[in-house]
DNA sequence: TCCAACATACCGACCGGTCTGTTTGTATGA
DNA sequence: TCATACAAACAGACCGGTCGGTATGTTGGA
């Protein structure tokens, strides 16, 4: 692994976990056993550059990952639960959740640039894109299918946050079982 | 209204938005147009008890905002959708939405005692007690009252989120027509 | 007069960024 | 094949600023 993916991938794992201002330069150099001249020569224009490389390393990574879960299930809602059972088999497995975006990360965009809040977003439009395209081949309607895709990304995120809150990976099984309601009724 | 009182009302609004981190001492003390001296006074023991001190008001705002909209309201979905609307006119009138939790810090935690962990709990417990005690008044089981009001809390908590996201108060519109689903159908 | 409440200067630590020096890798020419 | 030159990649010291907290001084009210 090269150094710039390094730091990216260090920085990620650092950022998704306690947001960006909580997460200095020498933390993320300290996990990564590399300098500052290293960490500027490959993003020269600063922490935010860094940041940003994070998101759109994360944007690939929902190409792959998310992608896959997506079209190796054959409807929106199986695709969505081995999704929320992954997350569920992280938590326990480490005791903490960070999903495929960067929710950490969303208080402190009033404070960075425009930038970061557009890439940021994109990291959510994404996930949205997926699930209602999805819900499309499932049947819905266009309409119906963006809501429906908002709601589960909405959801997610915030069992993401009680898990984390409470400790307790209960949040994201209690979404599992409601979900299902959704995709029914609405 | 007293320092200590103007302490905490703009501290809240500064850590509700932007986290604990990102707000230094020196922005709350701009705030209130007040000096460290003062701050220690009343906080001797420094940002974290400010912090608590808080989620602690926010724990009695609940207490008096929210179970009032809920005893004014007949059902539990009329209710939670005043409180979306609510919500919603917050974004509209001033471009960022808060609510009554603290989601801002909720992952800067791992940095702080876990006292701070066990009050912000305490907010996204006390939400979710209100909901499902009026869902249990609406006639639902104990245990389809607890998931309801779990998801109504994660949904809620993630369109907000979504709104500063994509600058919008779109996710919460939506997250309001699709409510009434769950209650239907779980 | 005393003390609560506040103001202000100061402290060491940490912050992101800058700058200079060193090392490594690669291309070229003899 | 080896020497040389150059640039990319990296290391580390330094910078001014901000951070939360400490200590001392001042003010106003009872």
């Amino acid at each position: 692994m090269d150094t710039k993916a390094l730091m990216i991938e260090n920085a990620t794992k650092l950022f998704q976990q306690h947001g960006y201002k909580a997460v200095g330069l020498n933390d993320i150099l300290k996990a990564c056993n590399i300098t500052k001249g290293a960490l500027y020569h490959h993003f020269p224009n600063g922490k935010e550059e860094l940041l940003i490389a994070c998101l759109q390393s994360m944007n690939e990574a929902i190409t792959t990952d998310i992608v896959e879960i997506f079209q190796q299930n054959p409807s929106t809602l199986t695709a969505v639960q081995r999704m929320i059972e992954k997350l569920i088999a992280q938590f326990e497995r480490e005791g903490t959740v960070t999903g495929y975006t960067f929710s950490s990360i969303v208080n402190e965009m009033g404070a960075l640039s425009e930038s970061v809040r557009v890439a940021c977003s994109s990291l959510f439009s994404k996930m949205q894109d997926i699930y209602r395209g999805k819900l499309a081949a499932d049947g819905f309607t266009e309409e119906k299918a963006n809501a429906i895709a908002l709601m589960m990304t909405a959801s997610i995120e915030g069992g993401i946050m009680l898990c984390t809150t409470q400790k307790s990976s209960e949040p994201l099984k209690v979404i599992l079982q409601v979900l299902p309601a959704i995709l029914k009724e609405f």
